[in-house]
DNA sequence: GACAGCATGTAATGAGTTACATGATTAA
DNA sequence: TTAATCATGTAACTCATTACATGCTGTC
């Protein structure tokens, strides 16, 4: 019950919650939240820059986070800090019941899937659209890999941040897979139109993936 | 410039476009919208339920679609059906601008990525949520397959099924070879604190990654 | 003939984004 | 010394979800 949720407060959001662990490693100004996401939430709980002006608001109305004014020539700025309450409310989010689903959104696989009412150039532009996005992603992820291995790792973070990075490393390879699997695929059609040859292949694919298991 | 925006009309959002290519393959309800959207849009572009009662209200507002009202019993039903200005809409977006990014949302991953501030059965259970999921959307990928290779898909539309059915067979393959690798990774640990033994094989982890470009 | 699940819709609420405004700092 | 970029914050608005209400249909 202690400081987990104060009378009359509604309870936080994910995104809340997902602050308050950028906190847990310390006092930071807003700024200094986007450049943290910038490097590891972006990735799986994307959020635009605006909210993480917002979010510390809240969180410091249920007491979990406190507000330290300051100020930088005549313009002021304010650092959050966590407080004792916000890191046993943090310990016990993290424990407490299941997490929610986890969804994907891809405008360019939606552009895929309605790609019979297209064009065969925009449907490989489409599956372009993946494969780019991946291989930005993947140089990102190579970037802030190398300075790791060069400087050191955060050492308090580095066996959990390899957990997470793994994943995303994975995902986006997958994406320039399938991309590239793609354009195989629909390199011999000569448009989107379905035709008995087309048809047959599909059929195999299914059957493919299905003996996979 | 025909059909596709009417002076003072706000553009359409992608979600409007998601389900004006859902009614391009024929007039329905907004109850079969769901059916449709349950083995499809719902994996890469998931939306609430009330959102495919509302959204063709906009679709008909610019003249995409028309509104068929209808009775069963004492009750109305409304039935919506593209119109050809309605597909000329749409055959445009598919081909205009770039695609927005694709995001990936996974509360259990943030869980992961705050597992410091946790308990190493905190850990696995985030871990577990996500195979337990992919696991889940891979038992209905084979039902929808087999039923696929059983009565035939729907020959228009399964050249391009297949593409997306195997991004998404392979994005959820992924999901459960992480989970069972990071599980392995979380085995030897008798906590989630930082050690010199498990920041050694972070680097590993990372340096085995960059190897595989 | 009542209960569960299917089907149809609206309203209230809220989370999140876009747009805006402006001060501080740095490099040309 | 000016332009570009970094940094700080608010306000308006949109998109989307949750909650609600209720009728229909099949089954026990």
């Amino acid at each position: 019950m202690r400081g987990v949720r104060r009378a009359g407060a509604t309870p936080l959001s994910v995104s809340a919650y997902a602050i308050l662990g950028l906190l847990a490693s310390g006092p930071q100004s807003a700024y200094q939240l986007t450049r943290q996401m910038d490097r590891s939430l972006r990735f799986f709980w994307p959020r635009a820059t605006s909210k993480l002006y917002e979010a510390p608001k809240a969180l410091v109305s249920h007491g979990l986070a406190t507000a330290n004014a300051d100020t930088v020539g005549r313009r002021r700025r304010t650092v959050y800090s966590i407080t004792p309450s916000g890191r046993r409310a943090l310990r016990h989010w993290l424990g407490a019941g299941q997490p929610s689903a986890l969804t994907l959104e891809s405008e360019a696989l939606l552009r895929v899937w309605l790609a019979t009412h297209a064009s065969r150039p925009d449907l490989l532009a489409a599956i372009d659209a993946i494969r780019e996005q991946a291989h930005a992603t993947l140089a990102r992820g190579t970037e802030i890999a190398t300075e790791h291995l060069d400087h050191g790792p955060p050492p308090e973070r580095a066996h959990i941040n390899a957990l997470v990075f793994r994943f995303l490393w994975d995902f986006n390879q997958m994406l320039v897979r399938w991309a590239d699997w793609a354009d195989a695929e629909v390199a011999p059609w000569t448009d989107v139109s379905p035709s008995p040859a087309k048809q047959q292949r599909a059929l195999e694919v299914l059957s493919d993936a299905l003996r996979e298991r």
